[in-house]
DNA sequence: AGCACGCCGACT
DNA sequence: GTCGGCGTGCTC
């Protein structure tokens, strides 16, 4: 129990300060608490902070206290359990427990509260929870299903569970029942559902709406309008809802009766936070579990090798869901090698002939290429100046709907120069293939066949997703053209074929992770097609058709794919055998950011810790929006020393004399995803 | 992160 | 002569 006399308060802020600030609390009024929220004067302005602990001593001159300005006993006080894991993940990502904990609070609620706040926050309250529909009983498990959600019902303490189901294996039903069956043996139990991105939550909202009719249930994710997402969050704060389905910073959520977590596609990138602090939902996700002593459900198809190595050890239990749950055969896949087939605007004639036949069929067809706009690049074919962004060191995407050339890392725009910049050549060529072209590749060598593109920029406007995806449900188009959006969740009925225009991209980046992920997109998309029980085939377009890779998808061998990736991870010393990090550094030079990578690799290594620090170098996007970057690699044998080297170390960093010269930014990541 | 203070260019 | 540029530094 804390001192019930304690004057100070420890209050966590929003800040980048390592400490929590030390507060005057005396008066022991009500909610004074642990756990408290509460308002504080931060410099001029007022800030919300959470109560962290009680003390009795401060080594802070009496005169530079100041007193806690309003407790919020409006919100009950954050439970010890989630201080714990809110300051786990804030120590193992190295960033202030602060900017952890009450940045994990709803907008509204890390808002100093106004005139109104009171008012408002009651009227939250009232209308968190919809109403639910007509209730949908549980479909029949087959005996896998069965006994996967009877491991997860029967394991006690901490169980992470990894779930490896093929695409259509009925993996959502495990969860759901397990889910089912905590909620009726437990009646205040909390479950908590993670997806990878909002798009997937309003289908599963209305399975999971129908599933537990009566069973309060709540969304949480950062599309939600203000005062949704702070009545979501309190009513999993206070208990109300049972059901929690969110994106990642739903992890965050306080949840005081949480007894079971589930990351569905958790093999997924989006998990990864790319901005502020850069965790990862699904690592926390099983730490979070494990504080609790509950267990955790990971499900995928292609599970993420970090998964899949914990698995393999024994420290995972694996389930397997290795057929689909309805009679529906699994796709057939086949190479096209790009070495015998001409390509014409990035379509071989296999493709294009298999494409018609699809069409002709009545059935449906999806075409899978990872980029936007019509293509990639503009040349000149006289003096070869390529069309480049002004800002960054990528190049320009041209989009023939507006005739400009789009950055698609910083939003730079701009029409399409007339003549060459550089020689005033008139002839100048759209090099390469994006989903613009593709689209209008196909409309040209499929006459009458009905096209559709999704990606970003068919998309951009509120519902046309939706709007889009109806129309191919309502079976009005007959080719899919798409991105990565194409590839997540949607169970399209009628789809038979999967053209994947372009895998080499991936095939030949310098990423490690990038066969990973080119497999999983491959088995992703893949897994789009034959649902309803038509026979399916999935066209790979390649150069290298005889890399193992390949093989592997043709066998829809997961495991194969993996223990092979594992075995060249763990020969070249590489996560998940090796835990990394990634000081990054921005300047308006390159030579300054990487003058303060090495700068700080000197620090490291004076620190004689088992650690390697590599050499310093230009990022990927070297020049992003006019700030240069630089990063550089650390690795250690274990995470724990790799933990207790970074604590030591960006502390040195952050107390340590500047470099002489404008001031470089810095940030670092744990477990970085790409590199 | 805000929000201050603090020293150098184009305006009434 | 000031208004304001954002560079640097602090917040209990």
């Amino acid at each position: 129990m804390t001192p019930a006399r304690a004057p100070y308060a420890e209050i966590v802020v929003d800040l980048p300060v390592g400490q929590p600030l030390t507060y005057r609390a005396d008066g022991e009024r009500e909610g004074a608490l642990v756990g408290a929220c509460c308002v504080v004067q931060l410099g001029r302005r007022d800030t919300v902070g959470i109560c962290v602990a009680r003390s009795e001593a401060t080594s802070l001159a009496e005169q530079k206290i100041r007193p806690v300005k309003r407790w919020l006993g409006e919100i009950p006080p954050l439970h010890e359990d989630w201080l714990a894991f809110t300051r786990f993940a804030a120590e193992y990502y190295q960033h202030p427990w602060g900017q952890v904990a009450v940045a994990a609070l709803p907008p509204l609620l890390r808002t100093p509260p106004g005139p109104r706040w009171a008012s408002t926050l009651k009227r939250h309250r009232a209308g968190a929870i919809d109403p639910v529909p007509e209730p949908v009983g549980p479909p029949v498990l087959n005996a896998e299903q069965q006994s996967a959600a009877d491991a997860v019902s029967t394991s006690s303490g901490f169980a992470p569970l990894l779930l490896h189901g093929v695409t259509g294996s009925g993996k959502t039903e495990v969860y759901l029942t397990a889910i089912e069956r905590l909620l009726a043996a437990d009646p205040q139990a909390q479950a908590l559902l993670l997806v990878p991105e909002i798009g997937l939550t309003p289908q599963l909202q209305s399975r999971l709406r129908a599933r537990f009719a009566g069973q309060p249930m709540v969304c949480l994710h950062s599309a939600l309008p203000s005062a949704e997402r702070s009545a979501a969050w309190l009513a999993a704060h206070e208990g109300r809802a049972r059901i929690v389905l969110g994106t990642r910073l739903a992890v965050f959520a306080s949840l005081p009766r949480l007894r079971l977590l589930v990351v569905d596609e958790e093999h997924d990138p989006s998990y990864k936070a790319g901005d502020g602090v850069r965790y990862s939902a699904r690592d926390l996700a099983v730490k979070r579990a494990q504080m609790l002593g509950i267990p955790v459900v990971l499900g995928s198809a292609t599970p993420s090798l970090e998964s899949w190595s914990l698995a393999s050890q024994g420290r995972y239990r694996l389930l397997r869901l290795p057929r689909r749950a309805t009679e529906a055969a699994q796709p057939n896949v086949e190479l096209i090698d790009l070495r015998q087939h001409e390509l014409a605007n990035g379509l071989t004639e296999p493709l294009r002939a298999a494409l018609e036949e699809t069409v002709a069929k009545g059935e449906q067809a999806l075409v899978f290429i990872n980029r936007r706009g019509y293509a990639p690049v503009v040349a000149c074919d006289a003096c070869g100046w390529l069309s480049a962004c002004p800002n960054c060191a990528v190049f320009a995407a041209f989009h023939k709907t507006d005739g400009a050339l789009h950055c698609h890392h910083c939003g730079w725009r701009s029409r399409v120069p007339r003549a060459c910049p550089t020689c005033n050549n008139q002839n100048l060529h759209a090099v390469g293939q994006g989903t613009q072209r593709l689209e209008e590749t196909l409309t040209a060598v499929l006459p009458g066949a009905r096209i559709l593109r999704i990606d970003r920029d068919t998309t951009r406007r509120r519902g046309a997703t939706d709007a889009a995806l109806a129309t191919v449900h309502a079976g009005d188009t007959d080719i899919l053209v798409g991105t990565q959006m194409i590839t997540k969740g949607h169970d399209f009925q009628r789809v038979s074929l999967v053209g994947i225009v372009n895998a080499d991209v991936q095939l030949v980046s310098h990423d490690f992770r990038a066969p990973e992920r080119l497999f999983s997109t491959v088995l992703q998309v893949a897994g789009r097609a034959g649902r309803s029980g038509l026979p399916s085939r999935v066209l790979v377009q390649t150069r290298y058709p005889e890399h193992p890779l390949f093989a592997a998808l043709q066998r829809l061998d997961y495991e194969g794919f993996a223990r092979s990736q594992l075995a060249e991870r763990q020969a070249a010393g590489m996560p998940p055998y090796v835990p990394q990090a990634l000081l990054t550094a921005q300047a308006k030079s390159l030579e300054a950011a990487l003058a303060f990578l090495a700068s700080a690799r000197t620090v490291g290594r004076a620190l004689h810790a088992q650690a390697t620090l590599y050499d310093p170098v230009p990022m990927p996007l070297a020049r992003l929006a006019q700030v240069f970057r630089a990063q550089m690699l650390i690795e250690a044998p274990r995470r724990s020393l790799l933990q207790a080297f970074l604590r030591e170390w960006l502390a040195r960093l952050r107390d340590g004399e500047p470099l002489p010269g404008p001031r470089v930014r810095w940030q670092i990541e744990v477990d970085p995803q790409e590199i």
